[in-house]
Formats: structure tokens, C-alpha cells, sequence
DNA sequence: ATGTGGTTTCTATAGAATTAGAAAAAATGC
DNA sequence: GCATTTTTTCTAATTCTATAGAAACCACAT
């Protein structure tokens, strides 16, 4: 009658993750100052994060200077893939297409962006079919 | 020392959204019956998830021949739209483009997806710059 | 009218996630 | 060395999510 026993990270986890994955190697007190901009969160709450995510291996710890150094395990890549993933098989039905299509409808890409984008799958169009690692349809 | 009250919709909830953004307002069994075909539930925890979607407002009942008939009070659109807001926030710093570049290089896009795309942003990036509703950069 | 079968409500468990106080431990400043 | 600050650990409360049994409810066929 339980639940996953998910490696993904959280939501909580991944704001975390965002601060560490931006200015590298963080002490705690830097990882809270960073989170604090965003939201109201105690310090200790950090540090209990931290230490779940200990356990998670979403990140490690270095002997730095004053207590420990925190650094991700998991790249912002991989991460996202996960989460992506997720997106995709939930709620786009596993297309891709389907999500890009999205984010045009909903104005979520400047025109700058869009011409970016065209010349990035331009590019890719030619190497896809060879390069393939996996996941064609994740 | 609480938590969100949140009116996202969760992973569980979201399939039974999914169930029936697919068939449209259905009975508990025909939703049921649908989600059986990818993990085993029992009946009661289907219906137990509909009474706390109501709650959230994320369905509504209507008085249907056999009890009642559950149909989804936000759109496929709405959900996807809110998810992806997430993900493009947390993860990929509020850059759609990113986010497409990242479903580029995992090889997510078949040669013939990248192809469709690459059309369909053609168009956008004409109408572009016109139309857009709110977020831009979002 | 009554049993049958699906539906709904009530109740409860348990794990995951979020939050943070208290206190111990460690480093730092003087 | 000792006070101060920072970090870490311990502990714990609260909420959310997922899960489902038990029982009440209701339509309806015979």
C-alpha cells in the first residue's frame, strides 16, 4: 500500500539541484542564501534536504573549507531527461512533436527562437538516423 | 511547517485525466477498466482518486445512467500547459528553446518529427511576434 | 420485494515530501 | 582558550499521495 521509491528528484529537490548545478559546489549556507530568493525556507530545512539527498545519491560532499562542499551527482542532462521523459509519456503520449507543438501554440517561443530552433533541427535532421542512442519514440 | 495546496494535478491523477481527455466522461468502471491495461489498481482507490480530483476541482459528476459520470474540468491543454511551465521553470531556466534543443540531442525526434517541426515553425515564426498571448519568455 | 452488481462513501494505513526546532559538532575570530 | 557563527545531525510534526477494505447505496431484473 505504498509509493514508488523514486531516484527522481522532487520538485524541492530539483531547486536545489538548479543552485548547485549554477554556481557549482556550494556550502550550505550559500545553497540557502541562493533558495532564499526565491522562497521563504529555513536553513535547517536545507540541511535536511541535503541530507536526504545524500541518501537519494543526488549529490555528494567534499571536505571543503567550513563543513562540507555539496555537488550534484545527476547533470542537469540527466535530470531532465527523467523529467521530460515523464512529460512526454503522461501527457504527450510519448510524441515529442506533440510537445514541440505545444510550446509553439502557446506562445512560449520568441520568433527569434523559432528561426533558432529551425536551423538546430536542420542541422539534426541530417545526422538523425545514424546517431540514434535509444530512445526514438521515448 | 505545512505544504502547497496545490490544484496541479499529481502523476496519478493525471492518468486518469488522460483516461478521460482519451474517452471522454466515462463511469468508474470504464475508467477503471482503462487503467487496468497499464497497472493494477483496485476499484475503490480509482474512485477514492475521482473524490479528491472533485475536491481540486479537477472533475466534475454528471447524473449519468449508472451513477455518475466523471468529466475532466481542465483541459489536456490547460494540464500540459501548467507541467511544462514547471519544467521549463525549474529545469530549463524559462528557455522553450532548451527545452527543444534537449529533445533534439536525446534523439526524442525521429529524422521525420525534426522534418514536421521544422515546417511547423516555419509558419509560427511568420505569425509570431503578432499573435502571442502572455508569456513570451514564460 | 429482493437479490445482484456496480457505484459511492467512509475510514484507515503507510510511505514520501516538506518543514523546521533543538542540540551537537566544527570552524573562526580575537 | 573561549565566544560566536556556521554547519550538521537528530527528531518530529504535518501534509500529500496512493492504496484499498468495508459498508452503505442504488438501479433494475426477475
Amino acid at each position: 500500500m505504498a509509493r514508488r521509491a523514486s531516484t527522481q528528484p522532487t520538485e524541492g529537490e530539483l531547486e536545489i539541484l538548479k543552485v548547485l548545478w549554477d554556481q557549482g559546489p556550494s556550502g550550505l549556507g550559500a545553497i540557502h542564501q541562493a533558495l532564499k530568493e526565491r522562497k521563504q525556507v529555513a536553513l535547517t530545512t536545507v540541511a535536511t534536504m541535503l541530507k536526504m539527498m545524500l541518501e537519494k545519491e543526488l549529490v555528494e560532499r567534499l571536505d571543503g573549507p567550513r563543513g562540507y562542499l555539496w555537488r550534484p551527482r545527476v547533470s542537469r542532462k540527466e535530470a531532465s531527461a527523467g523529467l521530460v521523459g515523464k512529460l512526454l509519456e503522461h501527457v504527450f503520449d510519448g510524441s515529442a512533436r506533440r510537445l514541440v507543438a505545444h510550446l509553439v501554440e502557446e506562445g512560449s517561443l520568441s520568433a527569434r527562437e523559432c528561426e533558432e530552433l529551425r536551423e538546430l533541427l536542420e542541422s539534426a535532421r541530417t545526422r538523425a538516423g545514424a546517431k540514434r542512442k535509444k530512445g526514438g519514440a521515448r
